[in-house]
RNA sequence: GGCCCGGUAGUUCAGUUGGUUAGAACGCUAGCCUGUCACGCUAGAGGCCGACGGUUCGAGUCCGUUCCGGGUCGCCA
């Protein structure tokens, strides 16, 4: 193995061009592949920026030649050369109109066959290339996806900073609060059987801040949450989290659409439209069935209550006295829906807690439905026309006797069928959702349960209904929503220390309890707490909608798998007795089913 | 915790009603090759068929259990 002695890199490899031709220069890189015609031998070279050919033929010293003969697949390799333009171009690559006549080659590292190949197109399985992640970041597609992410980063920062934000680094070791998603504990050594937290957010830490008077904090912030992974959830993520003080709701979200308009248009070169269009919560539930309604189509919800509270049909009046029979149409969808198509959605529609699914077929031989034989024509026919649907389209009908499980399945539906039908546009759709529910009806319990943290404010409006009439009461919440994927949420915060204590007291947390766990937060009210609210932007989301890629793992440098495991260092992993000893945990051993 | 899909060469996959020595492509190794860039040609090496147990004369194939990976519901205030 050589060594770098006397040679200095001068350029990256896609650094250059035509202009480059005659210069003398130094590259270093990965071997991305060599090719070996006998007496030419061709090698790629690779580095964070691209591919640049190195050349070596019959005016090559034998030497230096042989050498390159040996080069393999991934080698490190630093060569010093003369730019020519070459004689056969290849207008594939930005710098494929020259090579490199090589006069010095010294191979800095070797390497063994790789697992898979280090190219975009690679079809390996991702568990074979997370167990090699450092392989899999070579490729340039994960490489501009990471570089991607630290321009976003610093984009982040310096809209921010420019807007009086300071960044301040909150503690990653914090108290438990064991409410909303499960937290990791960290056992403590010096205080046995008692336990750190990693934080789900640094929610109080930067309302604490707002106390403190440093006005406007943001924060690049890791959050952890022991909760199941989804494609678009990992264990621990990253959010843009800020604070402001002296605010209302409307400060907080200028200051997000700005943020928003600023990153796409410097990162992306996308001029995002603001102001960003708003939606109440309730309209988004009844139009789209879901709280963060994908409007890059149509496809909207309807209610039948209507049309059908008086017909026989037993499955449809009976529902539509207290419950929700509503339905979408989809457009031009008797194509692609075949009767076992339609199944297989009914299928679908009871994974998710329907008790089934009705449709209308308009076809061109006439109409035909699930449910025909059940209602006459004339009540067909008001379905129909409820449903502004025509020949060609599909009515999808979902009844149940609670509201909000009708609407969320059709909502599900409705975004299946869309993808199936292929009718989403591209382009960045983003929606707020505002005047959120501060309470949520648990449909199986029939108790009212809070929607959003404790520290979230009510309106002024709905504080006299706080114990009268929870469905009257409104937060100061609001959600921004991009193509259907919640991105960020956030809230003013209650500062009166009374109403903060009637809200505990309404989630059924004592006071005796409440100090327990946010007794220094409370503490902090005593003292001139400034009125303040914010928001936190989840990064790994919008890396992901900027890049238009499929899952976090994409996004992520050393990402978890499904299962929570880092594939490429083992984690987790059992500790070893001692460590238990001095931390004063004993493993139980798991008992059988 | 529930449901669905997958696990066969380094990689991606095929493998028929259970039946000779488990195949292909790419990659890898060696040789040849004057302009390649998915180089080409020739030859070769490479398998715990995820693991364990069962049925059978016989299991990659059937059954059970389990592990691993992916998706999803629950969950994620």
């Amino acid at each position: 193995m050589d060594n770098m002695s006397g040679l200095q890199r001068t350029h990256y490899c896609g650094d250059f061009s035509i202009k480059n031709v005659g210069e003398q220069v130094v590259v270093c890189g990965w071997t991305a592949k060599q090719r070996d015609l006998g007496v030419l031998i061709f090698v790629d070279l690779r580095d964070k920026t691209g591919i640049v050919q190195l050349a070596f033929d019959d005016n090559t010293k034998r030497d230096i030649f042989d050498k390159a003969f040996k080069v393999r697949s991934e080698f490190v390799l630093m060569a010093k050369g003369v730019v020519r333009e070459r004689s056969s171009k290849n207008l594939e690559i930005p710098t494929g109109e020259i090579e490199i006549a090589v006069e010095e080659l010294r191979v800095l590292g070797v390497s063994e066959t790789t697992p898979f190949e280090i190219t975009d197109n690679c079809q390996t399985s991702e568990s074979v290339r997370l167990k090699h992640r450092y392989l899999d970041l070579r490729r340039p597609v994960l490489q501009n996806n990471i570089m991607f992410r630290h321009k976003v980063t610093k984009i982040t920062r310096d809209y921010f900073d420019e807007h009086g934000f300071i960044e301040i680094e909150t503690p990653i070791l914090v108290k438990s609060t064991p409410e909303g998603a499960r937290d990791f504990l960290v056992p403590s050594r010096i205080h046995p059987g008692e336990f750190y937290a990693l934080p789900q957010s640094p929610q109080l830490y930067k309302q604490l801040s707002m106390v403190a008077g440093f006005d406007r904090y943001m924060q690049i912030a890791r959050c952890f949450r022991d909760e199941d992974l989804r494609a678009d959830r990992q264990p621990e993520f990253t959010q843009i989290d800020f604070e402001m003080s002296f605010v209302d709701v409307e400060d907080v979200l200028g200051i997000t659409e700005g943020y928003i308009k600023r990153v796409f248009s410097k990162a992306l070169g996308i001029d995002i439209e603001t102001p960003i269009e708003r939606m109440t919560y309730k309209s988004a539930i009844e139009r789209f069935g879901s709280d963060k309604p994908d409007t890059r189509y149509e496809m909207e919800l309807f209610s039948l209550n209507d049309e059908v509270r008086d017909i026989e049909f037993k499955v449809f009046s009976q529902t539509a006295i207290h419950g929700r029979v509503g339905g979408f149409t989809a457009k031009n969808a008797g194509a692609k829906y075949s009767r076992k198509e339609i199944d297989k959605l009914t299928e679908e529609a009871r994974g998710i807690g329907a008790k089934g699914l009705a449709w209308i077929k308009l076809s061109d031989d006439g109409i035909s439905s699930s449910f025909s034989k059940f209602v006459t024509d004339d009540e067909m026919n008001a379905i129909i026309k409820k449903a502004k649907a025509e020949t060609g389209d599909i009515v999808f009908i979902v009844a149940d006797s609670k509201i909000n499980l009708a609407l969320t399945v059709l909502g599900t539906l409705r975004t299946i069928v869309a993808k199936k039908l292929d009718i989403i546009k591209s382009g960045y759709n983003f929606l707020w959702i505002v005047d959120m529910p501060f309470f949520e009806l648990d449909e199986e319990s029939g108790e009212w349960v809070a929607m959003h943290h404790p520290f979230t404010s009510p309106t002024k409006e709905s504080l006299d209904y706080l114990e009268t009439d929870k469905s009257k009461v409104l937060a100061k919440a609001y959600d921004l929503v991009l193509n259907g994927v919640e991105l960020s949420s956030g809230s003013i915060r209650v500062t009166d220390p009374v109403l903060q204590k009637r809200i505990f007291t309404l989630l059924g947390l004592s006071d005796e309890e409440a100090h327990r766990k946010f007794g220094y937060l409370l503490e902090a009210f005593k003292y001139g707490p400034p009125p303040h609210g914010g928001m936190g932007i989840g990064l790994d989301r919008l890396i992901m909608q900027m890049q238009g890629c499929e899952s976090l793992r994409d996004v992520t440098a050393f990402p978890k798998t499904q299962n929570a495991c880092e594939l490429m260092t083992q984690s987790p992993s059992p500790a070893d007795s001692e460590q238990l000893k001095e931390l004063s945990l004993k493993i139980i051993e798991k008992t059988d089913k």
